[in-house]
This record gives C-alpha cells, sequence and structure tokens, in this order.
DNA sequence: TTCCAGGAGGGGG
DNA sequence: CCCCCTCATGGA
C-alpha cells in the first residue's frame, strides 16, 4: 500500500487495505471515536485523528513513526486477503471488512483492556477505559495518555468497580502488581506464541481467550485465534458439531495457520455486524 | 424477567 | 482431564 510521511502525519494514497471505519470497529481496540466522519484514537501516549482525503486518508498526528508501526504500514494485506480468499466460505468476510488492518497496540494498555473484556459488551468496555484515561491518564489537550505502570499501581479495587469494571476489579489489581513486579512481559518481543501465551495467562484474569487477543493486539503474533462468544457462532456455521473452545481453536489454527489472526478478524467483524451465515 | 456481552476463576468429580 | 457454578452491570 502507497503512502508518505509528511510533516504532521502520514498520506494513506489508496483505500483499498486501509478504512478506518473496519480497523476501529472490528472490536481490537476501545480508545476512539468517531465524529463527522473523523476518527480520533489514542494509544499509550499516543495521538491520532484520522479522515478521508482526496484518494485515500490522513493520520494527522505528531507521532508518525508510532502510527507507521501502529497502523502495520509496512504489510501487504493485499496479499494476505488474497491468500485467505482461496477459502471460500471466507470472501464475504473479507470483503465486508476489506479495510481491516491488524494492529500493533501498547501491551500494557492491551492486558488491562482486555482484562476488562472479559464477559462484557463493547461499550461498556470503552466507557470503563475512558474513565481510566481521563481519571489517571496525562492530560494532553485533545486527549488522555493511557496511565502509565507507575500510577496504576496506585488504584485500589473500588476505584476500578466505580468506572464500571465489576468482577473483574481484583484482577487488575493483581496483575497490574505482577507486571510491575516483573516488567519484563511488558518488553517481550522474542518470545514464541505458545511461549508468549503461557506467561500471558498468568497473570489474574487472562485466560486463554484475552491471551490470544493480547498477542495478536499487542505482540504482532498470528498464529492465535481468539475464540469468543461470537467466533463460536461463526465455527457452528462452518461445523456441524460442537466442540468446546480450546477444540475449536486447535482446528481453526489447523486450518489458517501462520494466517489465522487475520482470518479471526474478518471472521469476528462480520458475524457481529451482520449476524450472517457465513456459509 | 431472562438473556447476553470479545470469559475467567474456583471447586468438585 | 472434564463439567459446573459464580462473578458485576446495563441494555435488549
Amino acid at each position: 500500500m502507497k503512502y508518505r510521511i509528511v510533516d504532521n502525519g502520514i498520506e494513506i494514497l489508496e483505500k483499498n487495505d486501509f478504512c478506518p471505519k473496519h480497523i476501529f470497529e472490528c472490536g481490537q481496540i476501545f480508545s476512539w471515536e468517531e465524529q463527522d466522519s473523523i476518527f480520533k484514537v489514542t494509544s499509550g501516549n499516543c495521538f491520532a485523528k484520522i479522515y478521508a482525503c482526496n484518494s485515500g486518508y490522513f493520520i494527522e498526528t505528531k507521532f508518525c513513526e508510532y502510527f507507521e508501526n501502529f497502523f502495520d504500514l509496512k504489510t501487504d494485506y493485499s496479499k494476505i486477503k488474497k491468500q485467505l480468499k482461496e477459502f471460500d466460505f471466507l470472501n464475504n468476510a473479507i470483503n465486508f471488512g476489506a479495510g481491516i488492518r491488524i494492529l500493533k497496540q501498547d501491551k500494557l494498555e492491551t492486558i488491562i483492556s482486555f482484562i476488562i473484556s472479559a464477559n462484557n459488551n463493547i461499550k461498556r468496555i470503552k466507557s470503563t477505559l475512558a474513565k481510566l484515561r481521563h481519571d489517571y491518564g496525562e492530560d494532553n489537550g485533545e486527549y488522555f495518555s493511557f496511565p502509565t505502570l507507575d500510577v496504576l499501581k496506585e488504584i485500589n479495587e473500588q476505584y476500578f468497580k466505580k468506572i464500571g469494571a465489576g468482577y473483574r476489579a481484583p484482577y487488575l489489581c493483581k496483575t497490574i502488581k505482577m507486571l510491575y513486579d516483573n516488567s519484563g512481559l511488558l518488553h517481550d518481543e522474542l518470545s514464541s506464541s505458545k511461549t508468549l501465551l503461557t506467561k500471558l495467562v498468568a497473570l489474574s484474569g487472562v485466560g486463554p481467550k484475552v491471551a490470544d487477543c493480547v498477542a495478536l493486539f499487542a505482540y504482532d503474533k498470528k498464529d492465535v485465534f481468539p475464540v469468543d462468544t461470537w467466533i463460536e457462532k461463526v465455527f457452528h456455521d462452518l461445523f456441524p458439531f460442537a466442540k468446546n473452545r480450546v477444540q475449536m481453536r486447535e482446528l481453526l489454527l489447523e486450518k489458517f495457520g501462520d494466517l489465522s489472526g487475520f482470518a479471526q478478524q474478518y471472521l469476528f467483524y462480520f458475524k457481529r455486524e451482520t449476524g450472517e451465515n457465513i456459509i
């Protein structure tokens, strides 16, 4: 995909493999809002606005290098989509979310966000995280950054409950302490997916599904397949027999291999938005 | 009123 | 290993 870094942002010069609506609505990130076709997104302590411009989009930001990596601009999504379309039953889902890109998000923020996401709905997840940034993040005028680990460590369970985290509040406090005592996981760039998942699942409030999401959305792991309630529905469309989530994950990983993470996002977005049968 | 939401922890068999 | 129950919360 053609793009160009300029003084105050990044010019996306074509629309085939980049659509902010698809990227943000597909459930991989909660720290964004859309108003009058302008998308505002925060990640860690960075911020950008994205809007249509000429024949593409403009990412207005002073954090160009961060968002070049964040939006995974160096990866060829046309090639990925072409490979995945060899699975006939994926064509509808890929065409529906053709502008999806898997983001490379802040690790700490992604762990906290997806602990909150468990058995929750996206609207309240976004609300809870926005309150957290507002109350404990740095005020940068147009946006609040995600709080640092030092700041998070001082937050008690009552506060997390107050902003809507519910029974996940103690999980958050425990995990924050674990990360504070051993922050190596937040800088892990080398572990294999299997090793990384083992480390993530050891955190409080992180089970197999949350670990897969964190690995996919923050650690650049694509050989994972988060199975949530929507993917369960997809699975029942594809296979006329019931399995538990572990078995579903194994079958889907076997089918999609190193492209599993991409396939998962197209399927999740399509199913959640349309409710239509995959086949 | 019951069910559901990007599930996980804990206990028992 | 597996199955079952509970967890906070608000919208449908």
